[in-house]
DNA sequence: ATAGTGTACATTGTTAACAATTAAATGCCA
DNA sequence: TGGCATTTAATTGTTAACAATGTACACTAT
């Protein structure tokens, strides 16, 4: 057997497309979303939809208001960009970190996994499954150095900054910046790691 | 008329109270929440409950199961709460460094207000309470400087560090230190400013 | 005794009808 | 014609019943 496979609720699911939809950019900001029209799409009823909605919103992918709905986020303003960059550098160094001389090769396993997920979705020119899968990555080592508490606190900066990018920046070299990062963390070369880290969030 | 009293909706201020219950540790860690007697308690159905439990596991203040429920997080871990300690410093200072020049009469009347209000729940050991008007003098900063998207990055980050504290730190010195931050922004001061903001964040 | 299986119960997940609220459309009057 | 009140339609908020799931307990067989 391969990888094993993630079982997803139904309302995980739903939230995964409507992610994507955001982050491709099909949705576009300030879209109203209607619960109805959602619930339809879905082949569920509106509360399963109402609980997407409110966990987007927390995660600052749209926008609500009390008795008239949610809609897209307008992207970010630069300086929060900037500072939001900082951050996530600040996040992603300390799980470097923490993970020294802590992995082991199933870890090392499933990280080259994920980047050759990546390549294949970039050869396929699939570039919104690209950049989930990017988030992947550096979601499995914040998770691993920090668990659930310091997924939750970094999670809502990498989805909201990746609103305001597009696909035009896309290119191998970002596929070459993670094994980087692997290749750092193989020769528990903690510096090189951060470095390496460092380069790929921007 | 004093203060313009904010409307909350019902599921705001559901949320308001577990949130105190949680920071004030009468709902401890691991504590299992049953959406159907908080209904009860509430005198509402389970839906906007559902909404509720679902909005502070976002904020990490609960963590959910599927098909299981949501239960009371437990404290972060110290490397974790150390490197949060760091991103809200960074965050506020941001924020003081964009308010720069650009604070009004009215703006410090407010910061001024919510101080006043610090100051009386200290008097009254209504430490909870003392808390979360702390809380709102920050969150006051930040949204000023950086809208609802910096509100909700820092938002998770500090509620959650809430729940670490316990009051035996609380102390006058907690109100003077913020009577220090206005002050430097008043004379517009920045520096100095920024120096309050870290003394205040620990 | 104990591991495993099956059943009953408690709890969460989902649905569809109903209530409350908002935004838009209509009509009125100056 | 322009501004304002009123009505109407569309949408979100809430509820209670029902379905699906997980947990705990008793039972059986070895």
């Amino acid at each position: 057997m391969s990888q094993p496979q993630k079982i997803l609720s139904v309302r995980e699911q739903i939230a995964d497309v409507l992610r994507s939809d955001i982050i491709s950019g099909e949705l576009k900001p300030n879209t109203k979303l209607n619960e109805q029209q959602l619930a339809e799409r879905f082949g569920t009823s509106r509360g399963p939809i109402r609980d997407v909605l409110l966990k987007l919103t927390k995660e600052g992918l749209l926008v609500s208001r009390n008795n008239v709905g949610s809609s897209v986020s307008s992207p970010l303003n630069p300086d929060v960009q900037k500072l939001s960059i900082g951050i996530r550098r600040k996040i992603e160094e300390f799980a470097v970190k923490q993970l020294e001389g802590r992995l082991t090769i199933d870890h090392f396993r499933q990280l080259e996994d994920i980047i050759e997920e990546m390549h294949d979705h970039f050869e396929g020119g699939r570039y919104t499954e690209l950049t989930k899968t990017d988030i992947a990555f550096h979601q499995y080592l914040v998770e691993l150095a920090g668990g659930e508490d310091l997924v939750n606190i970094w999670y809502p900066i990498v989805i909201r900054m990746r609103m305001n990018y597009k696909r035009i920046t896309t290119s191998i070299k970002l596929v070459e910046e993670h094994r980087d990062i692997v290749n750092a963390l193989k020769i528990d070369d903690t510096k090189a790691a951060i470095n390496a880290i460092r380069r790929n969030i921007k």
